[in-house]
DNA sequence: TTTATGCTTCTACCAAGGTCGAAGCAACTT
DNA sequence: AAGTTGCTTCGACCTTGGTAGAAGCATAAA
């Protein structure tokens, strides 16, 4: 390596460098469904020891890719923010560009094909479903600022036992929703605070499992029965 | 490092890997402007020896991070495609979060938070200004599909003396134009076909230079005068 | 208090990989 | 043909950094 004196490398270097090791990458690929995991659950995941765990967890906290939350004896981490989340998701985009197809046919992989949560909201087959199903229907439209939600949304919200806080249809609805692209399916799917909302929802009704160990999203009977058809409306 | 036997490391972490050295990420950076550069000049821009930019470059090409094009005995190398570009990008925005403010007021920094080219488009304040700009006067709209070309704009296109191709308009328009987040200004900018087109044109009229060193734009005196106030329209 | 658990720090070890010098190859120039 | 230029390969060096063992600290449970 080179000593830089008046080379002036770029910033993101570090931040690559962060996400470079294998260990500290599986320890963000856990982290990327948004949910918070104690630094012996992120040794376990990483396959290493808990003192290797904690060096790693150092340097993750130290490039601020993720946060702390301590509680007794107990260390939280989860990532920093959506921007990490999003260049994680910028990064396997170029990582699995050239082999969506063949990489995806794999047994382990096909759970977080069809479903996954990615910080907080749903990605994967089922995320570009809904976010193509809303779109379709009308109940999101293509506004000034981006995404809003229309009557006929607020409606389908509504129906859904989903109440639209006030502040969505007031509040600079950038960050409402808006679309990110899905790196299994080469197509948008629903971020936003909104996706979230749906997301927290769906778990809520028991139409979706969130798995402890890792991102994939299970669909249980009762999805596969009520929210199916919600997705697939119209289509 | 564990050599990982039943461990299954995400894709993602080769790819930050080959971010991730300095000299690597100078590169990549100086290619962030869209241009092809020979070993030899990106050997110069990362500071090290020819052997070693040979080396490092090797490494850019088997991740697919960079293309290459061989031109007798030169080796010109450019991004392999814009998700690289956009993962640069994203990884940008983490790495510049916490000192946006302080950062760019290091006078190095101040051409590029000026203005700069990002894989062939604007970014900076001038791209920033483009794109708000653009909305501000109805050139583009939100339509079903993203941003769309307006009547108007064509119009102002085409006083422009851009004369805008006819798939412009009927072209599955989601990558004539969208909105990029600009990692200096947290703003968005406009990237996509027409972006291209418009700094092409910009640097035909001579309102702008492309630095054969750095991503930096430089506003000539000319685009002082014609280039600012169209930015600054009803502003 | 004693014991167990979760995590960290210290230390040493080791492998990966970035660097340059030297040599070599291929494409232009004269 | 001889020389120059752009770049690569080979070899050796050495720094970086990821790892596990041992020890230590703090919190919680007995």
């Amino acid at each position: 390596m080179k000593s830089s004196a008046q080379r002036p490398e770029p910033r993101f270097s570090r931040i690559a460098a962060a996400m470079a090791d294998p260990s500290r990458a599986l320890m963000l690929a856990a982290l990327l469904g948004g949910e918070y995991r104690s630094a012996g659950e992120l040794a376990a995941i990483a396959d290493i020891t808990a003192q290797a765990a904690s060096t790693q967890l150092a340097t993750l906290l130290d490039a601020a890719l993720v946060s702390l939350r301590q509680q007794g004896r107990y260390r939280y981490f989860c990532l920093a923010d959506s921007d990490v989340a999003h260049a994680l998701e910028a990064l396997s985009l170029v990582a699995e560009r050239d082999n969506v197809s063949k990489r995806w046919q794999r047994p382990a992989y096909a759970p977080l094909k069809a479903s996954r949560s990615c910080y907080g909201h749903m990605a994967g087959e089922l995320g570009v479903a809904q976010f193509e199903m809303l779109l379709r229907m009308r109940y999101l439209v293509h506004a000034e600022q981006g995404l809003q939600l229309s009557d006929a949304g607020r409606d389908w919200l509504a129906a859904l036992g989903i109440v639209t806080p006030s502040k969505f249809s007031t509040v600079s609805s950038t960050r409402l929703a808006y679309p990110c692209m899905d790196w299994s399916e080469r197509r948008d799917h629903l971020a936003g605070a909104l996706a979230k909302l749906l997301l927290t929802h769906y778990v809520a009704k028991d139409w979706l499992k969130i798995q402890a160990d890792s991102r994939a999203l299970v669909l249980t009977p009762l999805g596969q029965q009520y929210l199916m058809p919600l997705l697939n409306a119209n289509n």
